[in-house]
RNA sequence: GGGGUCUUAGCUCAGCUGGGAGAGCACCUGCCUUACAAGCAGGGGGUCACAGGUUCGAGCCCUGUAGGCCCCACCA
């Protein structure tokens, strides 16, 4: 039995079916085949705590369809999956979890905590995965890997040990930006700056005048965001030329509450129009004051713990938390008239990206790696080409960040993540790099050592995920196969966490680019734009809109109308459009395989043998060369946007072909020839090219929509062979028909410049009429007569009747004027015509009462008096229509009279 | 402060070598024409933000102006 696909398009009985089949073939899995070129992409590992949301559903679709494309193009395509251990994310919802069941993660100790995290990522970590397939992403998941897992591990162990030993990576003492919540320090990357309404606070210190005493009359003053940190300042600066404290260089203040005598230090980094030109020196809180210290040989006095309270070095505020003893402070300075004023200001705050605390600057020993050579490869590699970046513009955002990159902190004091490969001898406290915890001190020939506790922030290890997943620091067969990958796709908003890095690293540890180009897209927006977040609630489920309308409608909504890198917004109708389109493609391929020669018949085997022979049947008709033409077109024009990873532009032609030209035009042309039998080999060139347009066209559409295409592939070949596996299409020169273009599009526009006339008056598509076709050009009459089956259907027509002069036309008739012939429809084949006149006379009686009437009322002295003005204005505006309406139905009368 | 980007139909957006102003939704008119009303046919609607410039020709290139969004920096 031939299989039929099911009268109505339900996404939700075929999904999940075929993609279980696909999984089953092992269609996903890729072997190194050096008979093959390979085609590589590495999926953006999830968080294991992840949900799927639209970004996810963004990326993977867009990956998902290049994938599916090269794969159908032949090449040995891997998409490379996994999951990521997001250290800092992971450990926070894991600590908030155990805080409802009241257990800190001190309580458990280290070595349960992580047991804890294990079973977590045991729980949680499959959810992703799944939510991705229900996407139809088509990754090898025999490979999936884990940032944590023993060749990851092994891989970041490799790294660090290898960068320490050549002096990248190193363990110094500066200044850091310290989560005061989450109790670890972060990357520069991590702080987001918000602007805040705060104040300024106008202090002054006094001057020590030369004899050691506190002066009572001179004094310096300043402004500062943060007056707590004054506990820890150790001078204050000027500019080196500024004259109004030149005298005062070398010099010293009074520091109030410690009781410090702290120099004036004259500094170029003091902009003198700024305030008073007096800047506080913070050497242990604050980056420039930091720099200003190491200039000047400041000590560096850090006032403050871990969880953002006062220290001892803060004299009697100790134990006050920061914004505590920021209160106490000031009202304690103003008490000794050290407080000028206070001024509201509205400046930015480094905040937390993670959990919102506002960041505190402090100085700590923390590992770091060296930037400013790493950086060089990958700033090259994408001035020169070697990386693209898509769209380009990125670029410009890439080098801002190469231009001024810093040292990059690793370390983070947490415990679920790369725990650093630095052990502490016990004894002389040695400090030993190695992948192996050393037994022996080389120093002292101690056996005892501490480890770290320190573990390496999450981005250590997804830097080098390209490789690791491939299986370096082994020089695996994978590894020289399928690296460099092709295409990375990610968003805009990690290319600083995560795209640099990884390029850097790639040319560092392999000595060649991680990939040949990035494609980024944006956010994914609600429907009016804002930002899809929790507390908003204003998320969109992606595995919702599955549910509701299919795996295939929310790809294409996610691709279409979107150009790379810019966010898009997100809104129900645009699902429904494409639900529709699949629901169309649907019913165009029931239709087809509606007409199909009965089973067994000869028929069937005739067109089977057309099929199987591939070349286009000797009785093809103009309508057939059109399509196929416009077909290999698309075909061409499809592939052309593909390669430029243009995928929004290239599924419009898709949707454009499929829609408009061969539903709406194709199908209405070759109808005729299907339900007639008397020309079978007619029948059958139209049997044969319907096939070959859907099922190219379903080919071109695979990557996008892959199960409905999926669905309808194998039915209407009633095979088992997957369109997954197919060939993609490609342009034909035996396909390509400019002649026969053209003819179709003439008489296309001839279809609809009739259309519109009897549009136009209403006539129902039932009312067939004559055309009179007038042209004095032999080759114009031929192609209407060559057309004429299919023309007549199209422009509901009963005959076509060629002229060479317009004398043969009858009068009173509706001229259709094209640029290559004249049309003209008799008017009495459109209407009845005495009916018609009849009609129009009652309306022109109708027409004159109501103009009279009108005219009645704006003659009307006592109504121009008193109506109100609008009321008289509709009247009027009435009166116009009236007399439109009835100059039209004068027209058309006399018309019609001319035939009568 | 530096940089990016956007401003095109009522709404959301495409328009990537400078030559046709487009799509989806919404709107109006007429159709249940047996693949599809989740549809078909026809239609209305745009000084492509504004002002200059380059060009035979500008939505697209250049300069400036206005407004929106984003990123980076963080003058204490």
């Amino acid at each position: 039995m031939r299989k039929m696909l099911a009268k109505t398009y339900d996404p939700q009985g075929i999904e999940d079916r075929i993609y279980k089949n696909w999984e089953d073939k092992k269609y996903f899995h890729a072997e190194v085949d050096h008979s093959k070129t390979p085609f590589t992409i590495v999926i953006p590992p999830p968080n294991i705590t992840g949900q799927l949301h639209m970004g996810h559903a963004l990326d993977n679709t867009m990956q998902d369809i290049l994938i599916r494309w090269k794969r159908m193009q032949g090449f040995n395509t891997l998409w490379q999956p996994g999951t990521d251990h997001a250290s800092i994310a992971t450990e926070v919802k894991i600590i908030n979890n155990l805080k409802e069941q009241g257990i800190s993660k001190q309580d458990l100790g280290r070595e349960k905590f992580l047991e804890y995290c294990w079973d977590w990522r045991k729980e949680y970590g499959g959810r992703i995965v799944n939510q991705l397939k229900k996407l139809g992403s088509s990754c090898d998941w025999d490979r999936e890997r884990f940032t944590m897992d023993e060749g990851c591990n092994k891989a970041v162990t490799e790294v660090f040990v290898k960068m320490y030993k050549k002096g990248w990576i190193y363990k110094g003492s500066r200044i850091i930006n310290w989560c005061p919540v989450c109790n670890t320090s972060i990357s520069d990357a991590e702080v987001q700056y918000e602007e805040q309404a705060g104040h300024f606070w106008h202090i002054k210190y006094p001057l020590i005048e030369e004899d050691g005493s506190i002066s009572k009359t001179t004094f310096l003053e300043f402004a500062t965001t943060r007056p707590e940190t004054m506990l820890g300042d150790t001078a204050v600066a000027v500019h080196p030329e500024d004259d109004r404290y030149n005298n005062l260089i070398g010099r010293y203040v009074w520091l109030p509450f410690v009781d410090r005598k702290i120099p004036i230090v004259a500094d170029e980094y003091v902009d003198r129009e700024f305030g008073t030109g007096v800047v506080k020196i913070t050497p242990a809180h604050d980056p420039n004051d930091f720099e200003v210290g190491k200039r000047h040989n400041l000590p560096e006095i850090n006032i403050m713990n871990d969880n953002a309270t006062i220290n001892e070095n803060g004299g009697k505020f100790c134990g006050m938390g920061r914004y505590e003893a920021r209160a106490q402070i000031v009202k304690e300075l103003d008490e000794m008239g050290l407080l000028v004023r206070i001024e509201d200001y509205s400046h930015n705050v480094g905040t937390h990206d993670r959990c919102g605390t506002t960041v505190e600057p402090l100085i700590k020993q923390q590992w770091f790696v060296k930037m400013d050579e790493l950086i060089k490869p990958a700033v090259k590699a994408v001035k020169e080409g070697e990386i693209r970046l898509i769209p380009r513009r990125m670029e410009k955002t890439y080098f801002n960040w190469t231009d001024n990159i810093r040292d990059w902190c690793i370390s983070r004091q947490l415990w679920w993540g790369h725990r650093i490969p630095a052990y502490y001898c016990d004894e002389c406290g040695e400090t030993v790099v190695a992948k192996e915890a050393p037994s022996v001190c080389p120093k002292c020939g101690c056996t005892h050592f501490t480890q770290d506790p320190d573990t390496l922030d999450t981005w250590f290890s997804s830097a080098l995920w390209p490789f690791s997943t491939l299986g370096w620091p082994e020089m695996t067969e994978d590894l020289k196969y399928f690296y460099p990958t092709d295409v990375l796709v990610t968003g805009y908003d990690i290319i600083f966490f995560w795209v640099i890095r990884m390029i850097f690293s790639g040319y560092e540890q392999m000595g060649e680019r991680p990939f040949k180009s990035v494609l980024f897209h944006g956010l994914v927006r609600d429907s009016q734009g804002r930002k899809m977040s929790k507390s908003l609630g204003n998320g969109i489920d992606p595995l919702q809109i599955i549910r509701d309308y299919g795996a295939d409608a929310l790809r294409m909504t996610l691709i279409t109308g979107n150009a790379p890198g810019n966010d898009m917004r997100f809104y129900d109708e645009r699902v429904i459009a494409n639900r529709n389109f699949a629901n169309k493609i649907w019913n165009a391929s029931r239709f087809i395989m509606m007409n199909l020669p009965e089973e067994g018949s000869a028929d069937e085997a005739a067109l089977k043998a057309l099929i199987d022979a591939d070349k286009v049947p000797a009785a093809i008709q103009a309508e057939d060369k059109w399509i196929l033409s416009r077909l290999n077109d698309t075909v061409q024009a499809v592939t052309d946007n593909m390669d430029k990873y243009e995928l929004g532009i290239a599924v419009q032609k898709i949707y454009d072909f499929m829609w408009d030209e061969f539903c709406d035009w194709y199908i209405e042309m070759v109808k005729p020839r299907l339900y007639k039998t008397d020309d079978m080999d007619s029948r059958m060139a139209a049997l044969w090219t319907l096939q070959k347009v859907l099922i190219t066209g379903l080919k071109l559409l695979h990557p996008y929509m892959p199960f409905i295409t999926e669905e309808i592939f194998t039915t209407v070949q009633s095979s088992e062979e997957s369109i997954m596996i197919s060939s993609w299409p490609v342009f034909r020169e035996d396909l390509k028909f400019s002649k026969e273009e053209e003819t179709i599009e003439n008489i296309k526009d001839a279809v609809r410049a009739v259309r519109a006339v009897r549009n136009d008056r209403q006539v129902a598509p039932s009312r067939k009429a004559k055309i009179f076709v007038v042209s004095d050009k032999n080759e114009v009459l031929d192609m209407f007569s060559d057309n004429k089956v299919f023309f007549e259907t199209l422009a509901s027509a009963s005959d076509t009747v060629l002229c060479t002069d317009k004398s043969e036309v009858p009068d009173g008739a509706l001229s259709v004027i094209l640029p290559f012939a004249a049309l003209y429809l008799p008017l009495a084949d459109l209407m009845d015509v005495s009916a018609e006149i009849a009609r129009l006379e009652k309306e022109e009686k109708r027409l004159q009462g109501e103009l009279k009437r009108s005219a009645g009322m704006l003659s009307n002295e006592k109504f121009l008096a008193k109506a109100p003005a609008a009321k008289i204005e509709a009247e009027r505006e009435k009166q116009r229509a009236y007399e439109e309406q009835m100059k039209g139905v004068r027209e058309e009368l006399e018309n019609l009279k001319k035939l009568g």
